[in-house]
RNA sequence: GGGCGGUUAGCUCAGUGGUAGAGCACCGGCUUUACACGCCGGCUGUCGCAGGUUCGAACCCUGCACCGCCCA
């Protein structure tokens, strides 16, 4: 049983193989929702490989999980993947060189190039989607098993995808109820357009990004009726985008400026392509910025979007979905022009061009017409990007379905209260991003690989689509994919003809389907018995990068849908650095792959310094925390073997310094169980490990010869009985964190798996003593206090360890270790101590070593 | 510009009113019957700066600086 040589190799394989066979981590089904610890997985996004930062937080997860099923409750820890969306689109566009084009019919016998060519293969979308099923599907693999060697004790019987048939389902029910109490709704408006993925995207997507751009000072002739009057002819002002001037509706200024005031309600005429135009006033208008007079295009920005809105201007928008000018032919409705030949020869110039060479192309024409006043001015400034993206998002007006948030606000800042933050000052990143909503959620993402809306709309005699009368299916019938499956009283011939129907094409934002987590893994909607036992979670852990994403859209859905939060606590993990404080990230090439570290320093030793990283503080990666999390592992074999390799004879807890161990150790034992319940593992970690250093430095050493039997056969009992109790103790406090070192030495000399004894408490721990011995506290520490005094002594003594002290004078002091004045003689090889009103520890050596 | 967090030994970090700590690194010593993947010891500080409260401040209050993150 007990090996000659324990060695940390090999512990992962074996004890994860043997959970798996034992069912250790397997959620007990039936028991009351008070005796059950529900968790909110975070699904890792299926990208191709996960990084050290999931190391990171999924541990701080575990070693929750562990604590709370130790504790005796039924954990419910399944695990998610998050396959469907955007990223899973572009991986599976670089790895097999295809590209999806829906307009191309389904090909049972396709089979992607061996490896990508040069040009993307076109291939339909049930093929693309075939694609992304079978490259994530693989991915899933390598995730699992990272996630066993790994340890985390997910019950992997309940693992969902958020492209499975279950999300779907969930993900369409839930937008159908949402739907049918017009909480959902669709609107064709001005929408965050990303030219290059031609979606839309949704304000939580959003990025500022510093960009390099050039004021251009334009001039803007007045109407006529004006510029006979005295004063200036013309009005100035400054733009970063001159290519949208032939979408320009208005001009603004502010209404107290009064450079401008007497122009308010009078027209000016654009450059190149003569619109006239109204100045109007609104307090949005920056009096401070350019000339303080603004340019209003459909659309430049969201403030133009809420000048265009709230002073009701018409639309003239120029900008294709692929981020090219369109054709325009001025003169027709909605495109006035006072020189209409001149404007479409203009024009002619810009259209089917890029907003870049549009710009580039329009400049040298105000130059050549002279309403380019001076040259550009360089400037940076922030643009708004999709996080994903490559080019600044544009503004494009398109049908879009949202779902509603600003309607809750308050209702959402009052669930963010409710809610329990670990660590608490979180909770304002949910309060401020509640508070800075500008709009409802837009949720329909114009791509392939998602969960498709569950709508189909009639078409007319006429053709025309009616999308104020969508189709929905029941309930039961979902998921269903409109592109091929058909409306109730349809038949597939009628698919887009007149009298007939089509499909919606779009798909939902990731997001609408990540918000529904807590539904999906619960089996709400299928499995009543399990929602109800587990429905709200618990907890919900996570990074605090996606606070405003997945956990805001959550909590969202559960308010609408339950009227509740969808869990009592999140636990916020912050961020893996770099040595240079920077967030470790594919794009700037500095994360380090999960597999060869857990190889290196064995997965204890990676979770140590995982544990080690307080909840919400972003930890730099460093190897040097593994490698002491790995000495600590091999220390715990070894001190688990010294005390296992005598454990006879056993007997009454008798001896002060055995007696006052444990009842330090049922201090900390009731410290750690506090602080876990705190959810501060972290801390937890650290008093654990200097309690278990002390314990073998001092304590072990002060009765090593007690134990041998040295001395009395009684006290040699004693120091057995009270090892075995604390080693017992000990083991299971190190559990959640070290998984597989306390499950090895567990098996060593008690039956069944460490993870699924009872956590320690105090009395359990003091009963072998009779109870605390507040007195014996003292003894034990005087005792560690003189020995580390006589150590040092020796040390600078340059004497050995084994060199025997004639005779002892210690301080007084150190007085209240007598009653353990045989164990420190013992280990400090004394052999005479007394006591006596003297500043320093005095040693007399012997001559001789002892034998 | 607003919000949040941080600033303690060379490095990574504990330490929320009572004599500044741990680990790593560095230096020295030790074949010690659990462990050389070990043990013992040593060195290392204007606790970011300036005020204030207090008998007493790394800790509480105010301001500032710098770093990081989130949001505009």
């Amino acid at each position: 049983m007990l090996p000659e040589k324990p060695a940390l190799e090999g512990l992962e394989a074996k004890w994860s193989a043997r959970w798996e066979q034992d069912g250790t981590c397997r959620f007990e089904r039936g028991r009351p929702r008070a005796e059950v610890y529900s968790i909110d997985t975070p699904p890792p996004t299926i990208s191709g490989s996960l990084h050290v930062g999931h190391v990171f937080s999924y541990t701080h997860t575990d070693v929750v999980a562990r604590f709370e099923r130790m504790r005796g409750k039924a954990v419910f820890y399944p695990m998610g993947w998050d396959d469907n969306g955007l990223p899973t689109e572009r991986r599976v566009q670089n790895y097999y060189g295809v590209r999806c084009d829906p307009s191309l019919p389904y090909d049972p016998a396709f089979q992607p190039p061996e490896k990508p060519g040069k040009h993307p293969v076109s291939v339909s979308r049930p093929n693309f989607v075939e694609l992304c099923l079978r490259l994530t599907a693989e991915d899933e693999k390598a995730y699992e098993h990272l996630w066993r060697r790994l340890g985390l004790s997910v019950d992997w019987s309940m693992t969902y995808a958020t492209i499975g048939r279950r999300a779907q389902r969930i993900s369409q029910a839930a937008f159908l109820r949402l739907l049918g109490r017009a909480v959902a709704y669709q609107l064709e408006a001005p929408t965050l357009w990303d030219v290059d993925f031609r979606t839309a995207v949704a304000q939580a997507e959003l990025e500022d990004r510093e960009q390099a751009g050039a004021f251009h000072r334009i001039r803007f002739a007045l109407s006529a009726s004006l510029a006979a009057r005295p004063g200036p002819s013309s009005l100035e002002i400054d733009t970063t985008r001159p290519e949208l001037i032939p979408a320009c509706v208005a001009l603004v200024a502010h209404p107290d400026d009064e450079r401008y005031r007497p122009l308010f309600g009078s027209e000016a005429v654009t450059p190149l392509f003569g619109v006239a135009v109204p100045i109007r006033p609104h307090p949005l208008a920056d009096p401070e910025k350019g000339t303080g007079v603004a340019m209003i295009c459909t659309f430049g920005d969201v403030t133009d979007v809420t000048w265009w809105r709230e002073l009701r201007l018409p639309v003239r928008a120029v900008l294709e979905p692929n981020g090219t000018l369109r054709p325009i032919r001025w003169g027709e409705p909605g495109w006035p022009s006072r020189d209409r030949a001149r404007a479409q020869q203009a024009y002619d110039q810009l259209a089917g061009l890029s907003v870049g060479k549009a710009r580039a192309r329009i400049v040298e024409l105000l130059r050549e017409s002279g309403d380019l006043l001076g040259e550009p001015r360089p400037i940076t400034h922030p643009v708004k990007f999709y996080e994903k993206g490559e080019r600044p998002l544009e503004i494009i007006t398109s049908r879009q379905w949202f779902i509603k948030t600003m309607e809750y606000r308050d209702e959402l800042l009052s669930r963010g209260r409710e809610l329990q933050w670990h660590p608490d000052y979180m909770r304002h990143r949910f309060e401020n991003w509640v508070n800075g909503l500008a709009g409802d959620w837009c949720i329909s993402r114009q791509r392939f690989f998602g969960v498709p809306f569950p709508v189909w709309y009639p078409v007319a005699q006429d053709g025309a689509v009616n999308y104020e009368r969508p189709i929905v299916p029941d309930e039961a019938r979902l998921p269903v994919d409109p592109s091929t499956d058909v409306p109730a009283g349809y038949r597939e011939e009628q698919r887009g003809r007149p009298g007939g129907f089509i499909g919606d094409p779009d798909v939902m934002d990731t997001w609408a389907t990540s918000s529904l987590t807590p539904q999906i893994a619960s089996g709400w909607l299928e499995d009543s018995d399990l929602f109800g036992g587990v429905f709200p979670m618990d907890l919900r852990p996570q990074a605090h990068d996606i606070i405003r994403t997945w956990l805001f859209s959550t909590v969202l859905r559960a308010h609408v849908e339950h009227g509740s939060l969808p869990w009592a606590h999140a636990a916020i993990s912050g961020f893996v650095t770099d040595p240079d404080r920077k967030k470790m990230s594919k794009s700037r090439g500095n994360v380090v792959t999960p597999m060869g570290l857990l190889e290196e320093h064995g997965s204890d030793g990676v979770r140590y310094w995982a544990a080690s990283g307080r909840p919400g503080a972003d930890t730099i990666f460093e190897p040097g925390q593994m490698k002491v999390g790995r000495r600590l592992a091999i220390k715990i074999l070894n001190a688990a073997r010294f005390a296992l390799l005598q454990a006879e004879p056993r007997g009454p807890i008798v001896e002060p310094l055995d007696r006052g161990m444990l009842t330090s150790l049922a201090a900390l034992v009731q410290e750690a169980t506090e602080q876990l319940e705190a959810y501060d593992y972290a801390r937890v970690l650290e008093r654990t490990e200097r309690f278990f250093w002390s314990f073998c430095d001092d304590y072990l050493e002060l009765v090593k010869a007690r134990r041998y039997g040295d001395l009395t056969r009684e006290g040699a009992a004693s120091a057995n009985s009270a090892m075995l109790v604390a080693l017992s103790a000990m083991l299971r406090l190190f559990a959640p964190f070290l998984p597989f070192v306390t499950e090895e030495v567990w098996s060593w000399w008690r039956p069944g798996s460490v993870h699924r004894a009872a956590w320690p408490t105090v009395e359990e721990v003091l009963a072998p003593a009779g109870g605390a011995d507040p007195a014996a506290v003292e003894v034990f520490a005087q005792s560690q206090a003189a020995l580390a005094d006589v150590r040092r002594i020796k040390a600078l003594a340059k004497k050995p360890v084994k060199a025997v002290i004639e005779r002892a004078v210690l301080p007084r002091r150190f007085e209240p270790l007598r009653p353990a004045a045989h164990d420190l003689r013992a280990a400090a090889h004394i052999r005479d101590l007394t006591f006596a009103d003297v500043p320093e520890a005095d040693l007399t050596f012997a001559e001789e070593p002892a034998a």
